[in-house]
DNA sequence: AACCCGTGGAT
DNA sequence: TATCCAAGGGT
């Protein structure tokens, strides 16, 4: 079976199915801002195309451009990243936009090798945004493309150890010339088409060249190596109220929500940890618990609240009536969520 | 190289 | 309900 004339099935494909996302030129034109290109491929590591459309509008409405961007405030740049996760991306945001403001003469690099030394830009992101926006030949490897490459070729290694035989393969479907369409041609394939499961083989493009549909079970692939399993961990989080203000804290800059605000908390340990890393002594009364998932543990996080005239208390003292502009991460929201439906009733 | 790092939607 | 997974990067 032959893939020879899959980069041309795929483009005009796309000249007619291409998604329109607000970060996007349309097939054939020329490329888009490569500000809006950069924002968008960082928002929608690991992240929905769902979840990210808010955002990036958000984002370009507040900061049009990377100058703007550069000179942004550290916290109400995490702030307005607040509940779309992976945190370390909202820091390393600002700090690649200044380098671009201060190293680059406010504009991006325009080859792989430039875009790869800046901060949050991996090899994934570089190959994107030179293709993308530069109009530059890059093999462009992110989940769709090696799904659709695995199926396409039938490869049985597992990932992620077939990695770098996903990427030589990529590597021979990319065509030279509309390099930035043939890589969002992929991408879309892969989310609208050849999608992780139920693949919609019958409309597909490649339908006639693709070794894993002729196994009769494309969506065998791409194989994957079994996960380890994810352990519970319990933790309290506190509550603490004086005068309708409550006291926040700014978490170290790396780490879990690195850099964001959040309630106080003690340990998150797999036993209970009870009242241990509590803000102050009072009389803390329980307001219930929460469930959240991480990536690689989930949390049951208890939330007691307290009220307290002392006001010589380490932290952030934050008004409750405007908690909704302090941004803190999901599992927080939910806690204080949870605090001042208990609060209002006492 | 393995592990760490969020969240919400679909199934 | 549990699991998977989405345009990955940093260390």
């Amino acid at each position: 079976m032959s893939v020879d004339g899959a980069a041309p099935a795929l483009l005009s494909w796309y000249d007619v199915h291409a998604r329109a996302l607000p970060w996007r030129a349309p097939p054939g034109a020329p490329p888009a801002d490569p500000y809006r290109v950069w924002l968008s491929e960082i928002m929608l590591q690991q992240t929905t195309v769902a979840a990210v459309r808010p955002y990036f509008a958000r984002f370009t409405e507040r900061w049009p451009d990377v100058a703007a961007l550069a000179t942004a405030d550290e916290g109400e740049l995490m702030a307005a990243w607040a509940g779309l996760g992976y945190y370390a991306r909202a820091r390393n945001l600002l700090a690649c936009a200044r380098a671009v403001a201060k190293d680059h003469g406010g504009r991006f690099p325009d080859s792989e090798q430039g875009l790869r030394a800046l901060p949050g830009i991996g090899r994934y992101t570089a190959a994107a945004v030179a293709a993308i926006a530069f109009g530059r030949r890059a093999v462009v490897v992110d989940g769709n493309v090696e799904r659709v490459v695995a199926r396409l070729f039938a490869v049985e290694e597992a990932l992620p150890a077939a990695r770098p035989r996903l990427h030589a393969l990529a590597d021979r479907l990319t065509p030279a010339r509309r390099t930035g369409d043939f890589a969002q041609a992929m991408m879309d394939l892969g989310a609208t088409i050849c999608t992780p499961r139920q693949p919609a083989c019958a409309i597909c493009p490649l339908m006639t060249m693709c070794a894993g549909r002729a196994t009769g079970d494309p969506a065998r692939f791409p194989v994957k190596a079994p996960k380890a399993a994810r352990p519970q961990r319990r933790g309290t989080a506190f509550w603490l109220e004086r005068d309708g203000e409550v006291l926040l804290c700014r978490r170290p800059a790396r780490g879990l929500l690195g850099g964001m605000l959040a309630l106080p908390s003690g340990p998150w340990t797999a036993d209970d940890p009870g009242l241990a890393g509590a803000p102050a002594e009072a009389g803390w009364r329980d307001a219930g618990h929460i469930a959240h998932v991480f990536t690689h543990f989930a949390l049951d996080l208890r939330v007691v609240t307290a009220l307290t005239g002392e006001r010589t208390i380490a932290g952030q003292w934050w008004p409750v009536e405007r908690l909704a502009e302090a941004g803190l991460p999901t599992v927080f929201a939910k806690a204080a969520e949870r605090a001042r439906s208990l609060m209002e009733i006492a």
